[in-house]
DNA sequence: ATGGCCAATTTTATTGGA
């Protein structure tokens, strides 16, 4: 199974561009993120007619995730399904070939000290309890804009992202709450260096300078992660005109 | 001083992203 993860900041304006990727590079998986529009809205037609099952969480303006399959989609649930009233669509999950696939947006988190912050370390704490209902024995991967750079290597410049949103020690720290549930890296399995990106600032010329953040990522259960073949970032994605500012994270599973 | 760019909506500004 080969599954990739991308935020595609808007599936309208990334249109072209998501179906291109999508019919050179063959995943059997994908989860999206940053859909930007309702269900409703959703171009539904162009990926059908390629042949993707899709399964869908969608919101007007922001987030948005969803799953595409080149297999049926079944067992879909929404959301982090606990009692907070939070409605943003940031997590879908569902089955396809015997894998429990979730494609999550993790908030942004604004400012550390914001509203937006916590709310953010809130949410990483209800995705650690989301988690502890499900059986990490099982196979399981979670995969997504996960807007947490989780050590140095993956930060262009750790000293200058001390202590700022995407690289706080409260952030890094509610990620290990997540991982400590049973998932690994599955990136990190195949490649130990730093100044690799999933993400690189739209402004200041930062792709063309390669100041990023590995802020996507696809982390599985054991039963996965053993089988996991390799982990790569197409950043070729993020080239040229029309690019989303996410490039996407391809793992393949021997599954 | 904390920007720059991009997308959607509230559209010739504002909000959010990261």
């Amino acid at each position: 199974m080969k599954l990739a993860t991308w935020n595609v900041n808007s599936i309208r304006a990334r249109l072209d561009r998501a179906l291109a990727w999508l019919d050179a590079n063959r995943p059997d998986v994908v989860c999206l993120q940053e859909l930007k529009v309702e269900v409703d809205g959703f171009p539904r037609e162009p990926f059908e007619a390629a042949g993707w099952h899709l399964a869908l969480h969608g919101q007007k303006t922001y987030n948005g995730v969803g799953i595409l399959a080149r297999a049926p989609l079944t067992d879909v649930t929404r959301g982090l399904e606990d009692d907070d009233p939070d409605e943003q669509a940031r997590l879908i999950a569902a089955t396809v070939g015997g894998v429990r696939v979730v494609s999550a947006y993790f908030p942004n988190g604004g400012d550390t000290g914001s509203d937006k912050y916590a709310y953010k370390l809130r949410w990483m704490g209800r995705l650690r309890r989301w988690l502890d209902r499900h059986d990490p024995a099982a196979p399981l991967v979670l995969a997504g804009d996960f807007n947490v750079a989780p050590e140095d290597r993956d930060v262009h410049d750790p000293a200058a992202w001390a202590g700022q949103t995407l690289f706080s020690e409260p952030e890094k720290e509610a990620l290990r709450q997540v991982a400590a549930w049973g998932l690994r890296d599955t990136f990190r399995k195949h490649h130990a260096e730093g100044g690799r990106y999933s993400w690189w600032d739209y402004r200041g010329l930062s792709f063309i300078r390669d100041q990023g953040l590995r802020i996507d990522h696809v982390w599985a259960t054991a039963p996965l992660y053993e089988v996991c073949r390799a982990c790569d970032i197409d950043r070729e994605a993020r080239k040229g005109k029309n690019a989303s500012d996410h490039a996407p994270v391809v793992a393949t599973f021997d599954v």
